[in-house]
DNA sequence: CGGATATATAACCGTATAGGAATATACTGT
DNA sequence: ACAGTATATTCCTATACGGTTATATATCCG
């Protein structure tokens, strides 16, 4: 599953979202998404499938920490519309200093 | 549809690519995206649903021009991961600075 | 009006997805 | 070895998705 496909489901933006800030066990991210352990379990499975996460093994724990690399995908995608965006705001500001006068 | 669920299809990601350099008509993306016409109109309403596209009817002809704005959506869900990729790529120049002494 | 063109909608199909419950596997501590 | 804990896997279900074919709607032109 690419890294568009990843990121289209909420709950693994939040997981995403959470092992951003420290890497998390399983029942960590349980307790976060308010899901049920195999559907946490599941959903990084396929963040791990994408690479957007690396398991560390501790004992019988898995620390899941976050590889943000695959995103670059999405983030080259972004690029030109990106540009596109701030054309937008320029035209807004534009627009808003015209009514000023 | 969120604007993640929608860029998450390759055919969309095609179809925005295509009508950020012009307007497009829906049978000029039939040939862009080569698939039947029916396909692409439903591509086009998911994506006009989504506001991602704006459309301008002219006779029989409907222009499909762009509007990235929703991207911005995305846009900020990436922001921190590209601070962390960044940081990445710092990494990987001060170890390859490293290699090279 | 009538035929051709452009687009949208409807009906249907196969497949993928996300979720839960139950179970399996693996590690920990006593 | 055994009870408990942490995680993964299997099985099942409901739903959503993307595609096609067929049909409807609307516009253009002779």
């Amino acid at each position: 599953m690419d890294a568009f496909s990843v990121i289209a489901e909420p709950n693994r933006r939040l997981l995403l979202e959470t092992v951003r800030h420290r890497p998390c066990t399983v029942n960590m991210l349980v307790e976060v998404a308010g899901l049920s352990q195999p559907a946490v379990s599941k959903h990084l499975k396929i963040l791990k499938s994408a690479n957007l996460v690396v398991v560390r093994p501790d004992g019988q724990k898995r620390w899941y920490e976050l590889n943000a690399q695959p995103l670059m995908e999405v983030d080259e995608f972004l690029e030109p519309y990106r540009q596109f965006l701030s054309n937008k705001l320029d035209n807004l500001e534009r627009h808003l200093d015209e009514m000023d006068q």
